[in-house]
DNA sequence: TCCTAAGCGAGACGGTACGTCTTGTCTTCCA
DNA sequence: TGGAAGACAAGACGTACCGTCTCGCTTAGGA
């Protein structure tokens, strides 16, 4: 049933899928998408989705974790350590990626992505505060609240710019969105530091 | 087709299946229920459900303006005026209709919810904002940026909320939503007052 | 889900469906027909069909009751009451259907057919045994027994039949048809009798 | 592709599935065990099973041909010449081989099985009538024709039989059968003889 | 004894039909 | 005669098989 092995024609074939969604997503709202079409654009059997995926939505899943750990890498190295989030890197990669971002942004895939960006915000905000404050233990506001508010405020701002069709350049859009959500971070982590 | 007059049965079958729809979503997903589902519960026709609404989705609608309406009032006569926003009394009232909100916060649902949320907040603010500035065309950020925030913000709250169980007191919740979000918003009318 | 009431459009899709299966029926044997053929053909949606029917055997098994039960009026207005069995008339009826039978002929149909055919044979012996002997309970082999060899008997003939292209008039088939089974017949009524 | 040679393993293979497709046939019927069924069974690989056999049918078919064979065997050294048909010894070897038999006796084996059969006592009656007569082609009835009577009628007794759950013994059974069918088959023969 | 071609297992794959499910339209019936 | 009941067309879904295929492994039989 499912392809136990890794090999060559099984990572061939979860590409093709993956990639075959990705591209539907650009012509239609993801609701609209069909596994059929998938399989058309894929030139993949049915059977063959089902055994490798459970779902539309687990094809998704898979490829928005595919994607969120491509930009880790890239926010890795576009070195993460100097501010609590490198969001202007973030907003320039969203502006270059706007068709797959667009893609993404609304509909059930705007659910799992903003679930993805705050695992990994999260993430980097702890890197970030560790490496401000000794503990994380005196913290007025839990941690994982801190971040998603940071990463639901980040959505906000992608939202609002792709309804504005992106015509603000990033460092416009970054800057409103470090005085939404500077000031507030800052007196959470001054007061308890 | 559609009934033009508003009379009595006309009422009673939009309530009727308003009623039947959230019954349902206390006890199960939105996305699952069906629109079958619906009509027995409300005990009303197939036809008679099309003749109302044009969607699941059309009569989720409907009954969430019902309720953000109910609250609308509500908070008005709780004494809006004195703050920005009285999140104290919508979290109160989020803990007292628990189940409800609980079954409108995830899913298809929790979507509109937060569009309605953001308008109602969008123009508390506005008043707000008026009472403290002669004009809002200062603003660093615009308007219904800041609402989005704090409103996107005030639903992070009560999803991390409902996933603690709502085993804190309203009060702590809301002391935890002001010190995430007041801090930026005092920035942002202080900088441009 | 099933059609409760039988109404014109009730009967009216029952019939275009069966319709839909004889035509295919000529067209290719019955095992490489789908379900989508018959919708198709019948101009008929997918649910409707398995609100009717569980099966496309059931289909055809409905079909053939009717076919069967057709024949059975038939072959009571040719006169059955002369002879233990109408086998001259129902030649004739089998070449003149010639296309119907051919497709019952073959496959799956044929087991339901011989079946259907059996069970009428078995009747209509029962009521010519009647008409001789006063009592049935002297009888060397079970009735059905004997119902079963002249049916199976009747479909060797018709078989046969089909595989030299209904060459032989039906006089002759019936001829070949009296000689193979008649001495038999007659030897089991006459030595119980 | 196919294999070529005949060696130990090829016929390991084809021992195997046979057996496994006989078993099965004991335990569901024959429509609905899969060919994945098969292979568990005979531990063997899908591409293999199709190196040596096109299909279902044809394995069945192959099955079918070899438990002919040893039937005829069995019938040549039970001394078919001093009848007709030696029916009694088939009756007996039917019953005794009852869950075999069970398995090829409905659904699509029945036909096959029926067709061997015809084949089989075709040949047989064509030896007992020349021991009897000098030309065959006096005969009324076509020499096929009167195979299939027997062997359809054969099939019709062996039915009933395991209908009855094979209450009675193999000599009843026979008579049963010569009863039906002698009486014509002598009269076929006298009369052209 | 080695070596090489064949038989083989394993199982991924494309394809196709199935029976289920839900939606929104359309027809019939009834009050 | 207008609204309720529900039959219907449309078509996606996830499942089950089928027959093809590509791998390596093994295993005999000729050098």
């Amino acid at each position: 049933m499912k392809p136990v092995s890794d090999d060559r024609r099984t990572r061939r074939t979860r590409h093709l899928l993956g990639a075959a969604l990705v591209e539907l997503m650009l012509e239609k709202p993801y609701e609209a998408i069909t596994i059929q079409d998938i399989l058309d654009r894929a030139d993949v059997g049915r059977s063959t989705f089902y055994s490798h995926y459970t779902d539309k939505d687990n094809l998704l899943m898979s490829e928005i974790s595919r994607v969120i750990h491509a930009l880790d890498v890239n926010v890795e190295s576009a070195g993460a350590h100097r501010s609590l989030l490198p969001s202007l890197e973030l907003f320039r990669h969203v502006k270059q990626q706007r068709r797959l971002t667009q893609a993404f942004l609304w509909g059930r895939g705007a659910d799992m992505l903003t679930r993805g960006f705050q695992e990994q915000i999260s993430s980097h905000i702890q890197v970030s505060i560790r490496s401000i404050k000794d503990s994380e233990t005196g913290l007025d506001v839990p941690l994982p609240l801190i971040a998603n508010f940071a990463a639901s405020t980040f959505v906000v701002l992608i939202r609002w710019w792709f309804e504005h069709d992106l015509r603000q350049p990033p460092e416009e859009i970054d800057a409103l969105y470090q005085k939404l959500v500077m000031p507030s971070l800052h007196t959470l982590l001054r007061e308890s530091g």
